[in-house]
RNA sequence: GCGCCCGUAGCUCAGCGGAUAGAGCAGGGGACUUCUAAUCCCAAGGCCGCAGGUUCGAAUCCUGCCGGGCGCACCA
């Protein structure tokens, strides 16, 4: 049951008696009450009425029952406040539903999410951390409101550095360059190829002819080539693995399959009349973009030289997601600094007559992780952060805190906690933030017990398992055949049924927005909600109905922190 | 020059037209013979970058400034 719903649909019809017409009643929780309607403030003008006369009069007639208490507050809102009854009934029937208050939607789009794609033959880096975070959740999110999830790994795969890189490999003998990719040393082997091609001429003219014997498909230099490809999905998919993300191997959707369509793009573009050629370059001038000398901007379909670039690319894979795929969604999970090229991909998409009827493509766009000092991250050297280091950091710290923290733990569980911890805490800093700010990478922060932390949240998790193992009982682990109402008597259960009340919404709401801080943000609540509750009211030392009903909320609090992490793509492990 | 993102407590961040702007950290004071103290409770801390405007009501919307970051033709 949506108590926010209920509580309007209970007011609508008094507010369009007393307005003549409908009206929303705008009901959201409150720090005055539990909930508040602001409508009467918003419909003092339409109607020409004082605001607090309004709100009586709907008081008046609204048939409230024994749902809640109301009245009329400051310049005219309506306070709600749920009576213990309703309250303990709803979270009863809460508890009772498998999706906890989150059905699966009625209308399934086909979504796809294009997300992580990092370069073969090179080092994963922070620079990836958070596309390949907030995409998962992302995937996860939709997944598990029952849309159809395409994971498009947007990987890297081709264009002229694979010359080098080709030459490079056939210079070492095979056994040593395969070695040298599979340990995951990507980034030392691109740079001695980076460096072999800037110092040696030969070695240049060798890589140019390389780029134009892969582009002629030359079986050879194609068998080079899927080696690279190979080698590096597989070390690719070894980090998604550390890092409990679930793209696999049918997620990688490379710029190289879109190659053969890129000659078609093109050509449809030109027969719409779309293109226009500028310096030999064929291009788009999508209106309303405009470059530093203030002349429009060309989105370069086909360069000078006969190759195309990344717009193509885009476009041709925006073509096969809407014309093959059936994608009514299209979500690009890739830095702010590319809002510019997606808006004219899109555009020009839009154009083309490549976005039919419902198809809407969205930038997901997110800030820059920020080191200490408030610029990029990067290692001490100055180089990009190697995201496997970044990980091993993180799962070496939280195991150190665990082993610290908790000297029960078996070894075993120790690495296993380190592990959840460690990988948690990253993907949580991310996800709690706004996507669109820079946020600061902060090691003793992200991994603090206190505030709006994944081992905060992971905690109060643990707490309730530890729980359910000393009282011997089954409860959070699904559905509890617990009672038909939960009897609540201390201001911390209310808050908290509350608080559990409030996921459905937020869930729904980021599904919209993907705003995932949304989410994270409400967990916390949750999870301060939790242990307010935990230090106030015993559980197992209760007795009779009391204690059924708090175990059922933990149980069930329990659960929606373990949904709502599953959902940001964090684990929760049962000791800590 | 143009465009995008961002300026909120000492620090890191919430606040999506509504009441007295909220958390966490740091600093101050308390609570462990007790279901995990990896926790909880209390107090303190604010010209919401500045100036106008719209509105019954603005941190929130609009305009202009100031400050920071990023981006602006053939790399992806």
């Amino acid at each position: 049951m949506d108590l926010e719903k209920l509580l309007a649909d209970r007011l609508a019809p008094a507010f369009a008696a007393v307005a003549g017409g409908p009206v929303d009643p705008t009901v959201r929780r409150s720090a005055c009450a539990d909930y508040q309607s602001d409508a009467a403030l918003a419909l003092a003008r339409r109607i020409g009425r004082p605001p607090r006369e309004i709100a009586a009069e709907v008081l008046d007639r609204a048939a409230l029952g024994d749902l809640c208490a109301a009245e009329v507050s400051g310049p005219g809102f309506i306070n709600l406040t749920v009576a213990d009854a309703a309250l303990g009934v709803a979270v009863a029937e809460l508890a009772g539903d498998p999706r906890l208050g989150v059905p699966r939607v009625a209308d399934p789009q086909t979504v796809v999410v294009d997300y992580s794609a990092p370069n073969v033959a090179k080092e994963m880096h922070v620079g990836h951390l958070r596309s390949t975070v907030i995409g998962d959740a992302t995937a996860r999110l939709l997944d598990w409101r029952g849309h159809r999830v395409v994971r498009a790994n947007h990987l890297g795969d081709w264009g002229t550095p694979f010359g080098m890189l080709i030459e490079h490999l056939l210079d070492l003998p095979e056994a040593e360059g395969a070695d040298e990719l599979s340990v995951g040393d990507l980034d030392s082997f691109y740079r001695a190829a980076r460096a072999k091609f800037d110092a040696d001429e030969d070695f240049r003219d060798r890589s140019r002819r390389r780029v134009v014997s892969l582009q002629a498909g030359d079986e050879r230099t194609m068998r080079l080539w899927r080696l690279l490809v190979r080698r590096s999905e597989s070390y690719f998919l070894e980090v998604y693995r550390r890092l409990d993300v679930t793209l696999t191997e049918r997620d990688f959707q490379g710029e190289s399959r879109y190659q053969p369509l890129l000659a078609g793009v093109v050509e449809e573009l030109g027969r719409l009349g779309l293109l226009r050629d500028s310096d030999g370059a064929a291009c788009v001038f999508p209106p309303g973009s405009v470059g530093r000398d203030g002349e429009p901007l060309p989105l370069i379909v086909r360069k000078r030289d006969g190759g195309y670039g990344y717009p193509a690319t885009d476009l041709a894979a925006l073509r096969h997601r809407t014309g093959e795929l059936g994608a009514t969604r299209l979500l690009y999970v890739v830095g702010l600094p590319q809002r510019r090229h997606f808006e004219m991909v899109f555009a020009v998409a839009g154009a083309a007559g490549w976005l039919p009827g419902a198809a809407r493509p969205e930038h997901v766009g997110f800030g820059s992780v920020l080191g200490a000092d408030g610029r990029m991250l990067r290692s001490r050297a100055g180089a990009p952060v190697k995201l496997a280091d970044l990980l091993d950091e993180a799962v070496s710290r939280a195991t150190e805190l665990a082993r610290d923290k908790n000297p029960e733990l078996a070894p075993e569980e120790v690495a296993e906690v380190g592990r959840a911890v460690g990988i948690g805490a990253v993907k949580y800093a991310d996800l709690s933030t706004d996507r669109n700010r820079d946020y600061v990478f902060d090691w003793d922060r992200m991994l603090s017990l206190d505030g709006n932390t994944a081992p905060y949240l992971q905690y109060a998790y643990a707490r309730i398992r530890s729980l359910f193992r000393r009282a011997g009982v089954a409860g959070a682990d699904g559905v509890a055949a617990g009672p038909a109402a939960v009897p609540l008597a201390d201001p911390a259960e209310r808050a908290l049924v509350l608080a559990l009340l409030g996921f459905a919404p937020v869930v729904t709401e980021v599904e919209r927005t993907l705003e995932f801080h949304q989410l994270a943000g409400h967990l916390h609540r949750v999870a301060t909600a939790f242990s307010a509750f935990y230090e106030r009211c015993p559980v197992l030392r209760a007795e009779g109905p009391v204690r059924d009903g708090r175990l059922l909320l933990c149980g069930l609090t329990a659960r929606v922190l373990r949904q709502g992490l599953d959902v940001l793509g964090i684990r929760t492990p049962e000791r800590m």
